[in-house]
DNA sequence: TGTTGACTGTGAAATTATGCACTAATAGAA
DNA sequence: TTCTATTAGTGCATAATTTCACAGTCAACA
C-alpha cells in the first residue's frame, strides 16, 4: 500500500507502508550502534544486522532524502536523528490506556515505553469498582470521561487492553474521540475507520503463523 | 517469499508466506462464526469481516484445494477444519518458556494459549534463585537442562521472555536444541538460522510504526 | 595530484502479490 | 423444467515490492 495525499511540511509523500514498517527497526539498530560507539555504518553492515539486502535499505532511505556519503556509508548519529524526525520519534507522545485488568496493569508497569517517548498519562476502565482507584500512579477514570480527558491531555494514541468481546466497542469509542493510532492487545480482527492506524499484539496469532512450517516439514526459512 | 521445497504428505508447496500469515486470521473468524451458529459463508462476507477482497480469500484458499460450492459459499465448519489441518492447528503443541521474570509469569498466566492448543509445559531461567521454584504449576528448570527437557517433552516451540541483552543468546540455545519456531518478546532484531521461524512481540515497535502517520498529517488509512 | 577502492543513490528489471473478470456450478423460484 | 441470482475457482492484467547493476562521489594514499 502506498501512502497517497500530500503532507504538510514538504515531507515526501508516496512512501509505501512496508517502508514505514521497517524504519523503526533501522532506528533501533542505529540506536544500539550509537550506544556502542560506532560512528559510521554502511548499508551492507546494516543489512547484515537486520537480515535485509543493502539495496533495500538504500532504497528505503531514498524515499526521504540522501543521508549517506559515497565511499563512506552513513553517519550513525546523523542518520538516527534524521530517521527519528521523519518518523515523529524525536518527540514524546501521550498515550491513553483502556482496561486496567491484569493485562492493563502489566502494560502500565512495562518499563519499555517511556524511554522511547511513549507516556501513558491516563487510564480508563468500564468497571465502576476500578474507577477512582490508583493503579501505577494513575487515577483510573470512567469511560464517560474518555472524550474530555483525551482532548484535555492531548492524547493521540490509545492502547486497548480489555476483554476481546469489548475490544471493538472500545476501539470505536477511541476513534470517535479522534484517536488515530490504536494498539490493541485483543485477539480480534479490529475494524478501523479510514485514516486510523491499528496494530495488534496477538501472541496466539503469531504462534499460529509458525505451526504450518513445523507440520509441513518444510526446511525453508 | 515463497515456500520452496517439498512437503511430506503431499501438501502443496510453493505457498507464499503472506498467505500463511493470513490463514490464522481466517481461522479465527470462522471459529467465531461457527460459535455463532453460522453454517455457510461467502468469500464476500469473509472479506468484509477481515477487510480484504473476496478475490484474495478465494486465491489464498486455492493454494490448498477447493473448499467452496459455487453459488453457495463455504461450509463454515468444514472450511475451519480444513484450514486447521493445513496449518497444523488440529493438534496441540508443546511449548517451552525461557525467562520467568515478571513478563514470563504474565505469559504463564495468560489464558489464551491453552484453548488454541499451545501448552507451556516447561519453564527455564538462568537465575539460580528461580531454578527449583514452582511458578504457575511449573517447576522452573536450569538452562543446563534445556536440551534434555526439550527432547524428553517433545517441545517444538520456544517462547523467549528474558531481558533483551540475553535474548539472542537464548534464541541461539533454543535453535541448538532443534527448536524451529520461536516467539520472542525481546525488543531486538533476532538473528535466526535458516529453517527457523522467529516472531516478535514488540509493542514499542508497533507504536513506532504508527507515529509517522500522526506527525505527517496524512489522512490515509 | 592522480589513482584506487569503497559505497551511495537510483533507474531499470525481476519478482511477488493483488485484483479483475469470466466460466462453471448450484440452488431455488417460476 | 427453465430461468435467475449467487458465488467459487482461475487465468490474466495490474500493481507493488524487491533486487540488480552501474554511474557518480568521496576519502585515502601514493
Amino acid at each position: 500500500m502506498v501512502i497517497r495525499g500530500s503532507t504538510p511540511m514538504g515531507m515526501p509523500s508516496g512512501v509505501p507502508e512496508v517502508v514505514i514498517m521497517r524504519l523503526p527497526q533501522y532506528i533501533r539498530i542505529l540506536s544500539e550502534m550509537l550506544a556502542g560507539g560506532v560512528e559510521m555504518v554502511s548499508s551492507q553492515q546494516l543489512g547484515e544486522m537486520l537480515q535485509v539486502t543493502p539495496a533495500q535499505i538504500r532504497k528505503d532511505l531514498s524515499y526521504f532524502g540522501r543521508f549517506g556519503k559515497q565511499g563512506r556509508g552513513y553517519n550513525v548519529k546523523g542518520l538516527l536523528a534524521e530517521l527519528k524526525e521523519i518518523m515523529g520519534l524525536d518527540r514524546s507522545w501521550n498515550v491513553g490506556l483502556v482496561g486496567v485488568g491484569r493485562l492493563g496493569r502489566a502494560i502500565l508497569s512495562y518499563p519499555g515505553f517511556a524511554p522511547e517517548g511513549f507516556h501513558i498519562i491516563a487510564a480508563f476502565d468500564a468497571d465502576p469498582n476500578l474507577v477512582g482507584r490508583v493503579i501505577g500512579n494513575l487515577n483510573v477514570q470512567s469511560m464517560n470521561e474518555l472524550d474530555t480527558v483525551v482532548k484535555e491531555l492531548d492524547i493521540s494514541i490509545g492502547i486497548v487492553a480489555v476483554p476481546s468481546r469489548h475490544a471493538q466497542g472500545v476501539i470505536d469509542r477511541l476513534m470517535d474521540c479522534g484517536i488515530k493510532a490504536i494498539l490493541s492487545y485483543a485477539p480480534i480482527a479490529p475494524q478501523g475507520q479510514a485514516g486510523v492506524k491499528i496494530r495488534n499484539i496477538d501472541p496466539v496469532l503469531s504462534l499460529q503463523t509458525m505451526t504450518f512450517y513445523l507440520s509441513s516439514g518444510s526446511a525453508e526459512d
